[in-house]
RNA sequence: GGGCAAUUAGCUCAGUUGGUUCAGAGCACCUCGUUUACACCGAGGGGGUCAGGGGUUCGAAUCCCUUAUUGCCCACCA
């Protein structure tokens, strides 16, 4: 068959990733087989392929098909995630686009154009990683709004409410006044902005002292309940105690002391206002204060503003700061830069404010978490620093605030029936809840009395439970699946959800099942562009992974990223890199295209210099399939990519097969074909997690294959003895023949004309390899002789002497310095070694295998020296 | 402000418990090459005061201290 001289991905990829899918290699289901398990990080449901998930889903595809190859039975769940905030707030714009509010809409209108959304633009992320080549087990694709996943947090949260873990509480929340709506941390940019800091005095109740604070919020006076001291401040000793009256207010608020308080900021009081500052709530609820709102939704004064009611917060701070200093209150304005939380949507600025959530509490659930990772490396997070993270922000967690104030997600399995907002039930189902509640009260609830709390969860409360949810469970618990995979081995993701998903599967695996959701933590870096700039739409600096693949092929793309892609650092990625990938394919195209060409003879004789390459390869290949293991069992995946790109190229290519390449138009020999063959095929398999379009096309190509033999489902070679002799001697021999090269290349002599080659074996070096170099350096004839000779070009490896003779091209002059130039060089070593030795302080502590280091060191270099005098002499 | 990391060749990174010719790899670069698989190639080559300073040690890229720069996370200072 004649191959073309570039390999062709489009060609080939649907082609292989339909038979795979056609043949359900993806497919597992629970055998007798240990099982390899991977659960996807869910992609946003509506979301398209971006670079980080090209990074992040090769390193898992390149897991799984390892394992797979290895024997395990490997199975990859694939999904995608509701992600309620990003995909609600699409749904949003693009219904403002068509001129809808989402607040002329009932809950169940708006839920229907959000189905309608995802149903549309849903899943096109799954489809773009199977042009990646991704092995996942699509039979098993969830949605974490899928009804069993959804029933499975129904219950969790009903379970953990039964415990006593889920209570409702008040939180200081992100208010934004624009749109009306809270917002998460996540939504809120901050900005540095230059702002006032205004002085304010306040009278101390009984006395004609006052005491001055420092506010950016001027208006925010009208909601004080407390002044705040340090205890430990002497200037202020004598303010414990008392009481000061807000200005304009009137109000009498008592003085407390907290160590919270900085004494060296602003004037070392501090006004304290619950309502409207998160450190205020909690002093507020620590000296047990009162709480005055003063704002309305829309961030105009309610009746607490008195007569600044019905006014914008701006305009009641230029009012009221005239008000205070026509009362003489206001002492000083300062100009003060500091940051200003704004809304990433409508950029109005945010206003912190109280309001009514539920909360999940992480005292219990938490050790369990610490301990796995920290005490009994039942979970191991690579790269390691990443525990110390973990640490600290488990020992610093507050209590989880799961409700978010959005209609797409699960809506709160919590019943109200008083009309108000204090008395309900919690229960999976709204008939449950009618019962639960006509308990309760001693009287008839129907469902109609019932009003479900209108919050859904946070996203993270479904994904939470996705290694255990996935296999169902939560809900039957005792089923086969569960039972077999769970729990999963390796979870792939980036470390900026570290607390977000992955401490919280952590906690969920330990309180729900007992047990670790995984085993190990691989956090990818970020992919950043050629300036370090993050990769993002808004940027433009993202390159189209679809488009990449079409270009380089989705081979040459995997391998592109995966070269820059060194453990737990972020990644810079350029798109050459992808061209050397491509490169790579290309290479091993044609490393194929030569060895099927060739034509096999049953009769003719195996050279020695196949014979011997073929035992040295053997070797090779072992030496690095277990350097690979080492650096997998420490996600080292960009190394072991190295490690496979050098073998194939530099020791199979460059080396072996032209070690063991007939003469031209000859044929091979049927014992070294064969060999070659189990090589190249055992290459393929190595090969295959990361590059497995080209490898499975190959493997097919080089004989008929029954869907039994393929390649993903093939047996990864197996662990033989490595002879280490052999590969110092070919390591030699390389030399001997970079020798000639050089030589070759100096003096101009093609490499179609052979040379004759004169050794001194002063190292008494072993000859397995004298025929490779023959054929390698194309030398007619190899002998070994004890004299100088004379009218030769000379080059010396360690303390053997080799001599390639030229009629007439040898310059002494030339020759001498370069002898005399090597002559220095090692002289110089010698003496760095003679130093060392002669050093008693060094004798005496070294440890005797560093000390004989040292003396062969001497022995070598002494040898050498011996040899380039007599050399020199011989000139 | 607190925490975590990083700084080694033009670029991206290895460098294990301090000790083999340990200063390395890939890419890029330079020179030569239309040899019969591949120019998406082959052969050869140049290139680094291991961020600066100090210390420990017989010996430091490696351990300690310190300074500088960079990145990330957390809290954001009334």
């Amino acid at each position: 068959m004649n191959l073309a001289t570039k390999y062709n991905p489009l060609e080939v990829e649907d082609k292989w990733y339909d038979y795979w899918m056609k043949n359900n290699y993806f497919h597992s289901t629970p055998n007798e087989k240990e099982a390899y398990t991977i659960v996807i990080p869910p992609p946003n449901v509506t979301g398209v392929l971006h670079m980080g998930h090209m990074l992040n889903n090769t390193i898992q595809d390149v897991l799984i098909r390892r394992a797979r190859l290895k024997g395990f039975n490997a199975c990859w769940v694939p999904g995608t995630d509701h992600a309620s905030i990003a995909t609600e707030a699409k749904v949003v714009a693009k219904l403002k686009e068509e001129g809808i509010d989402k607040a002329d809409l009932t809950r169940d209108e708006f839920l229907k154009h959000a189905w309608d959304w995802t149903d549309k633009h849903g899943g096109i992320i799954l489809e773009q990683l199977k042009k990646l080549g991704a092995s996942c087990d699509w039979e098993r694709t969830k949605f974490t709004l899928d009804p069993d996943l959804s029933e499975a947090v129904n219950t969790i949260f009903v379970d953990l409410y039964k415990k006593g873990l889920i209570y409702r509480g008040y939180r200081m929340v992100n208010w934004d006044p624009s749109a009306k709506t809270t917002l998460s941390d996540e939504e809120v940019i901050f900005e540095e902005k230059m702002g006032n800091l205004y002085y304010i005095t306040y009278k101390i109740e009984g006395s004609d002292d006052v005491l001055t604070v420092a506010t950016t919020r001027p208006e925010t006076i009208l909601g004080d309940t407390a002044i705040c001291i340090n205890p430990n401040d002497p200037r202020f000793s004598h303010l414990k105690g008392k009481r000061a009256i807000v200005p304009i207010a009137n109000r009498s608020i008592p003085i407390i002391e907290d160590e919270y308080v900085d004494i060296e900021f602003g004037t070392g009081c501090l006004k304290v206002t619950p309502a409207h500052d998160q450190n205020d709530k909690v002093l507020g609820e620590k000296h047990q204060l009162e709480v005055i709102d003063i704002l309305n939704d829309d961030a105009s004064l309610n009746k607490n503003g008195l007569h600044y009611q019905g006014k914008d917060r701006f305009v009641v701070r230029k009012e009221i700061t005239a008000e205070l200093k026509e009362l003489g209150c206001l002492t000083k304005v300062e100009q003060h830069l500091h940051k200003v939380g704004t809304s990433e949507r409508t950029k109005a600025v945010i206003e912190p404010k109280i309001s009514a959530q539920w909360f999940l509490k992480m005292d219990s659930i938490v050790p369990p978490a610490l301990k796995a990772v920290l005490e009994d490396e039942e979970i191991k997070l690579y790269p390691k620093h990443y525990n110390s993270t973990y640490k600290h922000w488990l020992e610093n967690i507050r209590d989880w605030n799961i409700s978010r104030q959005l209609w797409w997600g699960h809506q709160i399995p919590a019943y109200f029936y008083d009309e108000g907002v204090n008395d309900f039930v919690v229960a999976e189902t709204i008939e449950e809840a009618s019962k639960l509640a006509s308990e309760k009260l001693g009287k008839e609830v129907t469902v109609a009395d019932l009003t479900q709390d209108p919050d859904a969860l946070d996203t993270w409360f479904s994904s939470w439970l996705w290694p255990i949810s996935v296999f169902d469970g939560i809900r039957n618990p005792e089923n086969e699946d569960f039972k077999y995979y769970y729990p999963t081995n390796d979870l792939v993701t980036g470390p900026d959800i570290i607390f977000f998903w992955v401490a919280r599967m952590i906690f969920a695996g330990y309180e729900f099942k007992n047990e670790k959701p995984f085993s190990n933590v691989y956090f990818t870096g970020i992919v950043r562009d050629k300036q370090g700039r993050k990769m993002s739409k808004s940027l433009g600096n993202s390159p189209d992974p679809i488009e990449l693949m079409e270009k380089y092929g989705a081979d040459g793309v995997r391998v592109g990223m995966l070269l820059c892609a060194a453990a737990g650092n972020d990644l810079l990625f350029e798109e050459e890199l992808c061209a050397q990938g491509r490169n790579f394919s290309n290479k091993i195209w044609n490393a194929y295209r030569l060895v099927q060409g060739w034509e096999v003879s049953e009769t003719i004789p195996q050279p020695e210099s196949a014979k011997i390459a073929i035992e040295w390869y053997a070797s090779k290949f072992q030496e690095v399939i277990a350097d690979i293991d080492k650096s997998f069992e420490q996600y080292r995946i960009s190394e072991a990519l190295m490690s496979l790109y050098k073998l194939f190229w530099d020791d199979f290519s460059s080396w072996f097969l032209e070690m063991v390449k007939p003469g031209y138009q000859q044929p091979i020999d049927a014992t070294s074909y064969k060999a070659i063959i189990a090589f190249f095929e055992d290459n393929l398999k190595v090969l295959h997690p990361y590059m497995p379009f080209i490898t499975e096309e190959l493997w097919q190509n080089i004989t008929d294959r029954t869907p039994e033999e393929a390649l993903i489902i093939a047996e990864y070679p197996t662990t033989k003895e490595v002879n280490t002799v052999l590969l110092k001697e070919f390591i030699v021999a390389k030399e001997v023949v970079s020798g000639i090269r050089t030589i070759r290349k100096d003096k101009n002599i093609a490499f179609k004309d052979t040379i004759e080659l004169f050794v001194i074996n002063n190292e008494k070096a072993a000859t397995n390899f004298d025929a490779v170099i023959q054929k390698m350096g194309n030398v007619s004839e190899l002998s070994y002789v004890s004299e100088k000779v004379e009218g030769a070009l000379s080059y010396r490896v360690k303390s053997n002497e080799y001599f390639i003779p030229m009629v007439g091209a040898v310059d002494v002059e030339a020759e001498k310095a370069k002898l005399e130039e090597e002559l220095k060089y090692t002289q110089g070593f010698l003496n760095s070694v003679l130093k060392k030795l002669s050093n008693e302080r060094f004798v005496n502590n070294a440890p005797p295998k560093v000390i004989e280091i040292e003396r062969s060191k001497q022995a070598d270099a002494e040898a050498k020296i011996e040899t380039l005098k007599s050399s020199l002499a011989a000139l």
